[in-house]
DNA sequence: TAATTTTTTGAAATGGATTTCATTTTGGAA
DNA sequence: TTCCAAAATGAAATCCATTTCAAAAAATTA
């Protein structure tokens, strides 16, 4: 008996008693086609269980309907401490492309350098690239963005960037939080975040510029500081918050930090210092994660949307890949406010 | 002038004066081919920034080394609760996959059926597939184990399953809650889950099981309830417990939630409703998600290890994409306890 | 040096779908 | 009924890397 081979077009084509092209042209809905004849090859190909083959089809077209999405894992395995937005942001991007029939390949920046990565697209393995997260790569990123390579980022929108980035409004974020926080009628403010981060840096500047506005109409007794980290990840902020309950400095009485998680960290090292939230500080995250509002107490945060975000890039890629420069965009953020502040 | 057309091996192999086929042979160190001329033609090629055409190797050879990934990101969204579990087990998939130089495809069911599933591979497109978590369709799993396409399920592990499956001991999780809370001199039990799914059950019945086996022991005076959920989600665990707190039956003292999620939702309608915990209730959770760590109160949890699953999964399905039928395998499940319990 | 073996190299075939362009068939007009 | 335009179909070329197999070159032996 012959080897069972996978059915190919020529085999449809001579069950179904027509050439090749015309195969093709039946299953790709070709007007060139009766209605009779794709009916029948049709038929005949489901019953064989044909399915094509994507390689063949992606060779011959130059388009692979695929995208990749880079994502660091890495950094946030290490920490053990994975901050479930970008996750979110994956699940938003991962519709969207699902919606236009998208294939999605995932990879991940600590296998391959973002250099090799752009080769992703001239080996026609995607079409396009979508970063989720800088990675504090800015560098490759704008070297990347000289080579012809259809590529969006997920991160800081900013007007010379040379790519087009899609991200929320980190200064309004964080203009908002502080506005909120100046509501309460706190003076002594904290940011906390890893400013080498083009976004947290915005976010933190936004901060700044509420207060200094603020300074300028209150008799200014208002204390700004920062506590600037090297990563996310919850165990560093919650050490530096430990740090900083013990240190001789008046204690800040609102804290911004720019992650929810990092916020979580500080309040849980704020409390077991003896401190209470909101009572004795005022909390403001960022992100909105869904844990968020089942901490105790429910954390006040500054809200992106994943799913407007996911569809945005890849919109925007699509129009890359199409040669067109799509324009970054800032998403607008919203305060959600809970029982954190 | 010319249209700019990417470089085919064909160019390189012109511009190195030597044929197609050596390009190709120097390019995979073929020992075919001098060390000279590979490194001259190594030269060129990078020279001339060629990247090789996937999609050519891929019908040439017919392996893809591409692996789809199937997680079902629709559930999560649309309760805005996204187990943080299941990304970190991505995370650790994904590393496994990077290890092995395998592309990971990630495909979302919501898009198409499983039966569609299964053609990723026969269409070439990947050469296996990895499902994260059975997403209550065992049929349709038990439907493509018969077609010859290799596939591995992160899920519940049965012998009777036709399929290779990884997934945690969820019976000696289960026995191991019980165990710990029975140790805690606790006597009225609730489970919290949603039994519908086959993991989730067997977390059941290890708990039960643990108990009955005290119930010899002890003078029985064990209450052992269940409350079954229609899903995972913090909403709707969360008002379940609130209904049950309110009710008239006596509240229990110690309570497993079959994940931390729901554990959290559970303790945070019970503190609402004026118990405390622990000291009124002990709570037990399940996969030990980063967050649990800095739940207030720190979650006691059955950990699972995601970075050893992951790995597992992928060296499985390696196996079967060779045509070897790997075993199923249970993960020894690890009580973290904390200050919940 | 001639003959033989071993090592390198290349021409052509291969994988499977799509597209171009020529050919056949059909429908309508004359 | 004949002829022309339009529609449907098919043969062959194409996309690009790999493999087979034959040929050429180099190294070895007689």
């Amino acid at each position: 008996m012959a080897i069972k081979r996978a059915k190919t077009m020529e085999d449809i084509a001579r069950l179904a008693n027509v050439s090749k092209p015309t195969v093709s042209r039946a299953l790709r809905n070709s007007p060139l086609v009766t209605e009779e004849t794709r009916r029948h090859v049709l038929d005949v190909a489901t019953k064989h269980g044909y399915v094509i083959n994507r390689n063949a089809q992606k060779l011959r077209e130059s388009r692979a309907n695929t995208i990749a999405v880079v994502l660091d894992f890495s950094s946030h395995r290490e920490n053990r401490i994975s901050d479930p937005f970008i996750f979110n942001l994956l699940a938003g991007v991962s519709e969207a492309l699902g919606q236009r029939d998208q294939d999605l390949l995932l990879c991940s920046p600590a296998h391959s350098s973002v250099e090799s990565l752009g080769s992703i697209t001239t080996s026609r393995g995607a079409d396009g690239i979508i970063f989720l997260g800088e990675g504090g790569r800015r560098d490759d990123l704008i070297a990347l963005a000289e080579r012809a390579v259809p590529f969006v980022v997920w991160g800081a929108v900013e007007k010379t960037l040379p790519y087009c980035a899609v991200g929320s409004d980190n200064f309004q974020g964080g203009f908002l939080a502080a506005k909120h926080l100046l509501d309460q009628g706190r003076s002594r403010f904290l940011f906390i975040g890893d400013t080498h981060h083009a976004e947290i840096n915005l976010r933190r500047q936004g901060f700044i510029k509420a207060l200094s506005e603020e300074m300028g109409a209150r008799a200014a007794n208002l204390v700004v500081s920062d506590m600037s980290l090297d990563d996310f990840s919850y165990g560093a902020s919650h050490r530096a918050a430990t740090e900083m309950v013990k240190g001789p400095r008046p204690v800040p009485d609102a804290i911004f930090a720019a992650s929810d998680t990092a916020a979580m960290a500080v309040i849980s090292a704020f409390r077991a210092a003896g401190l209470s939230v909101p009572e004795d500080v005022s909390v403001v995250g960022y992100n909105d994660i869904p844990a968020s509002e089942h901490f105790h107490p429910p954390l006040t945060s500054v809200r992106q949307d994943v799913h407007v975000a996911g569809a945005l890039l890849v919109e925007k890629l699509m129009l890359a890949i199409e040669g067109r420069s799509p324009q970054s965009t800032m998403l607008e953020t919203r305060l959600i406010v809970r029982a954190s502040s």
